[in-house]
DNA sequence: GCCGTTTTCGGCCCGACTGTTTTCAGTCG
């Protein structure tokens, strides 16, 4: 066996190169989708896949089986799928990154390949530039005209932050609804899954003058440029970059059309798979019996779904990940909510350089969002010379003037290379709560270094896991299998963390976690009293790892807390 | 290639838009 197992993104990787070459070979497009949707279901793997496929349980996932549990397999052994290898000696590597530029598809990248030669991004620009495209039947000046403009643009925007996103969509659709014309607005798409990025923005509506109220949305103050704009439909680009789409739809289809517009992708085709099954064919517009002819519309998603057989999901289950086989048999989770938290157990004072609010104002804060306790847990490195035994006393001190709310002597230490941690273990024994987390040299034996952390007797919390900076840096490989393991074996919590561009664990490793049995915090880590609204922001999180109540320690008074610890 | 309260074989989501075409294939979400 290999030393070290390929990561699942490599993997995953393979299979969707292997799904671009195949489809540039004019394979079946069936074999290529299966390949397609293996490399997604990798992806949201949270433990190693490689380790799966090697005892034989990959193909337990759904869309995996036997062919590609081999395939993973043979990355393990040699390093790449054998098909692939075989693949790639045939078709030039270039080709496959022309279908990542618009309006080229497989066919028409594989004619361009196969009839004028052409095999890397620079000599198609020159046949573009010099009108060969056209010479191909089909197609025409426009498709050279794109082409030229796609290769010209920046390689790949980055995403926006829900941060940014959520309150820019909710602000659009509070006045989207004030307006005379509407009826009913929301917003959709992956907004409204709360995933943890989004490229565009969506809000659906219904109105009885649909075209006053495209009008209106387009000529909103913000608006930096309107894209396109029709009686029933409108983009638009605020100054500040962000697309919004907005759809007008007719009030008798307002269910299927928020349930569509919703998505995920592939939430809505396993939806509509099952349907098929059953002689029911679901598009935006409604429910249709074949057989019958029969059009079913819902004005709500609850009578959509009912009607479909299953109970409403909450959007932010709607990834195409067992919320469908649940939601048939009622057993959906009843996800945590932000009115559930009781307190926050991650936050920074002015005591930590970087932060900017003191005790007695994040305590405040704290109090006007209604929780029973807070954690100060500014940085260890902080906290030496004498200042970790002032902030004690300043934190005793307001806890006498604030009772019953509850300040916790808290503190946030680092993990070293090593796998000790940055401050004393006496100190460490007369706090309340003891969050460790990595904050350098990421690469350097990350998951033994976690856990040799949790073995620590006072270390009750690992913070922000991975480390992963959204946009910026991907975080570690760590090996969530382990830390899980570990966790229980120690009863040591995991953190979701709150910040914008953290939100670590991620959905798919929180919900491994807490379905292992692993109790999770989350937590703002807040530097700012405006940062505990990132709650929500971690909620959300929470609610797309199908977490309740129960999974999350905060919803409980911190007696409670105190009562559940083992260490 | 995967998968099964109609199937271990024969299916595999749906509709809009685009560009290039006189009826549609390819692409996209």
């Amino acid at each position: 066996m290999a030393a070290t197992l390929p990561k699942n993104a490599d993997v995953a990787g393979q299979f969707d190169l292997l799904a671009d070459l195949l489809e540039l070979d004019g394979e079946q497009q069936f074999r290529v989708l299966a390949y397609r949707r293996a490399a997604d279901q990798i992806r949201s793997t949270p433990g190693p896949i490689a380790q799966l496929a090697l005892d034989g349980e990959a193909k337990d996932l759904p869309g995996i089986g036997k062919t590609i549990e081999s395939k993973i397999v043979q990355i393990v052994d040699s390093g790449e799928i054998e098909a692939l290898t075989k693949r790639k000696e045939r078709i030039p590597a270039g080709v496959a990154d022309f279908l990542r530029l618009p309006a080229l598809g497989p066919k028409t990248a594989r004619r361009i390949w196969q009839e004028l030669g052409v095999t890397t991004l620079d000599q198609l620009r020159q046949a573009a530039e010099a009108e060969q495209l056209r010479t191909l039947p089909g197609l025409g000046a426009k498709i050279e005209e794109r082409i030229l403009k796609a290769l010209d643009e920046k390689p790949q925007e980055k995403r926006t932050l829900l941060a940014v996103a959520l309150p820019a969509v909710l602000a659009v659709v509070e006045v989207l609804r004030e307006h005379p014309a509407s009826n009913e607005v929301s917003e959709a798409g992956s907004v409204r899954r709360r995933t943890e990025t989004v490229r565009d923005l969506d809000i659906i509506a219904t109105a009885d003058d649909p075209g006053a109220l495209t009008d209106y949305f387009a000529s909103l103050s913000w608006v930096a440029e309107v894209e396109a704009k029709g009686k029933t439909k409108a983009t638009v680009v605020s100054h500040d970059g962000l697309r919004f789409d907005l759809r007008v739809v007719p009030p008798d289809s307002y269910g299927n059309l928020l349930q569509h517009f919703t998505g995920s992708k592939e939430h809505n085709v396993a939806l509509r798979e099952n349907a098929v099954r059953r002689g029911l064919s679901v598009s935006e517009y409604g429910v249709k019996d074949v057989e019958s002819g029969e059009v079913f519309t819902a004005r709500k998603e609850e009578e959509l779904y009912e009607h479909l057989g299953y109970e409403w999901i909450p959007p932010e289950l709607r990834e195409g990940r067992g919320e469908l086989e649940a939601a048939k048999k009622g057993e959906l989770p009843t996800l945590v909510d932000v009115s559930d938290v009781r307190g926050d157990l991650h936050m920074h004072s002015t005591w930590s350089s970087d932060a900017q609010d003191s005790i007695a104002d994040m305590a405040a804060a704290a109090q006007a969002r209604g929780y029973e306790y807070i954690a100060i847990t500014d940085h260890a490195h902080y906290l030496r010379d004498g200042r970790f035994a002032a902030q004690t006393k300043e934190i005793a001190k307001l806890n006498e003037k604030l009772a019953p709310f509850r300040i916790l002597r808290g503190i946030e230490v680092s993990i070293r290379t090593d796998g000790t941690l940055d401050f004393s273990d006496e100190e460490l024994a007369t706090c309340d709560w003891v969050m460790a987390s990595l904050h350098s040299a990421f690469d350097r034996s990350p998951t033994e270094r976690v856990q040799a952390a949790m073995e620590h007797p006072h270390v009750d919390c690992i913070g922000h896991l991975t480390a992963r900076k959204l946009n910026r840096r991907g975080g570690t490989e760590i090996a969530l299998d382990k830390v899980i393991e570990k966790a229980l074996e120690t009863g040591t919590f995991l953190e979701v963390n709150s910040q914008p561009d953290r939100l670590d664990l991620r959905d798919v490793h929180a919900r491994a976690a807490g379905e292992a049995g692993v109790p999770l915090v989350i937590s703002t880590d807040a530097h700012e009293v405006g940062a505990l609204a990132f709650v929500e922001l971690g909620v959300a999180q929470g609610r797309r790892a199908w977490l309740t109540k129960d999974h999350v320690i905060n919803t409980r008074s911190w007696a409670e807390v105190q009562r559940s610890r083992r260490k």
